[in-house]
DNA sequence: TCTGGGGTCCTAGGACCC
DNA sequence: TCTGGGGTCCTAGGACCC
């Protein structure tokens, strides 16, 4: 049997930083933007257990989560830290299968072909006690013979646990869960399914593939074939290319200003073209997404017809892009932009020199580090 | 108390091609 | 003369994940 062994980082970020400042242990500690006294815009990024006892999550609007705990401390995030910690994780990981792929930052399973259950047991404890020991990192640990049965497995172990989930007590598993605990079933598909008066997978077992087709189209044949115990995820799949590369910013106030707009898209457009550049990506889409002041969300795009790299090109089809939206925004509700994003799509790889002028056709881009996630995605 | 930043996938209409 | 069927690309919007 192919079992998934998920490995799920507890509180993550937190839990770097306490790596480094071993005072703040036991203490309620968030990981966010500086709260400015409660009057920030943001959300909390991560938060200690401690700090959930107060009502506090990661997600949480900063403003609410400084009213609910002003005692917490806060510390600015430091990614590169995370990242290397992310890194450290997975190289470890790789010590017990070559088959190990990372699902985000905080996040990865590896693949590993056994037949006896308590040897699953055994490697889940070798894997969260060398996690422990050598990077001081705590985490919870799922394993089941399919990716997204793992991965739920290893929610119900957090923080802290170990859960194993054998072929034969997928179904049994599975049954009692509320559907919103299966990644990819959000707020949304939560109140349909609630509208057909189903709540557990179990529910989701027993009513008609026809009905929940009708109100959720594809999705609701994944979500069947999980709910029997037979999901749709294949097990090992190696990472795929990146699709595309963005930046955004959300304004500290709500503006119409032409030159701070035109400026933002300025440096969102080096960034985004920066983070291609790194990574020797090339693009050939374009695509400004704007926020208005009322939280709706407007996006245009353009499809070039060869792919650019460099900063240029991609800021003077964003600025085309957004004065387009602008305009028509002036002539209309004339709303304050929040947030704006820069986003470049249809990445190739070849960012760099091109070393040939016969080469017209670009290899498929360097796996991205995170595969797509949730029982949505098949492929 | 208002709601970040960086991603993926699905849907759906229209254009265009064979 | 009044009308196909399949496939892909483009564009916009929306749900969801960490």
């Amino acid at each position: 049997v192919e079992w998934c062994v998920y490995v799920d980082m507890d509180a993550f970020y937190v839990a770097c930083e306490l790596k480094d400042r071993p005072e703040l242990i036991g203490q309620p500690v968030v990981v966010g933007p500086d709260p400015k006294g409660g009057a920030a815009r943001g959300v909390v990024l991560s938060a200690s257990y401690e700090a959930r006892a107060f009502g506090l999550r990661s997600a949480l609007p900063v403003a609410r989560a400084y009213a609910l705990c002003p005692t917490a401390r806060w510390i600015p995030p430091d990614f590169e830290k995370y990242e290397k910690s992310s890194v450290a994780v997975r190289d470890l990981l790789r010590r017990y299968s070559d088959r190990v792929v990372p699902y985000s930052i905080d996040e990865a399973a590896l693949f590993v072909d056994l037949s006896d259950t308590n040897a699953v047991h055994g490697l889940a404890e070798q894997v969260q006690a060398s996690i422990r020991t050598e990077l001081a990192l705590p985490c919870s640990v799922g394993a089941a013979p399919f990716r997204t049965v793992a991965k739920m497995a290893s929610d119900r172990g957090k923080p802290g646990g170990i859960r194993i989930v054998p072929p034969e007590r997928v179904v049994e598993f599975l049954a009692p869960l509320s559907v919103r605990t299966i990644p990819g079933v959000g707020p949304k598909t939560e109140a349909v399914l609630a509208s057909l008066g189903v709540h557990t997978i179990g529910d989701l077992r027993r009513e008609r593939l026809s009905k929940l087709h009708a109100r959720l189209g594809v999705f609701a044949e994944e979500l069947r074939a999980l709910a029997e115990g037979v999901p749709h995820d294949r097990g090992f799949e190696a990472t795929t290319a990146p699709k595309s590369r963005s930046s955004d910013m959300t304004f500290d106030e709500d503006t119409r200003d032409s030159d701070r707009l035109l400026g933002a898209i300025h440096s969102l457009a080096a960034a985004t073209a920066a983070a291609m550049a790194k990574d020797g990506l090339r693009y050939r889409s374009v695509t400004v997404r704007v926020r208005w002041e009322d939280f709706t969300q407007i996006q245009h795009g353009h499809a070039l017809p060869v792919a650019l790299e460099g900063p240029e090109g991609l800021e003077r089809e964003a600025r085309r892009l957004a004065e387009e939206v602008f305009r028509e925004e002036r002539s209309g509700r004339n709303r304050r932009v929040r947030l704006l994003s820069v986003q470049a799509g249809q990445l190739v790889a070849g960012g760099g020199r091109q070393e040939r002028l016969d080469q017209f056709e670009s290899p498929a881009p360097e796996a991205r580090p995170y595969p797509s996630r949730g029982v949505r995605d098949r492929r």
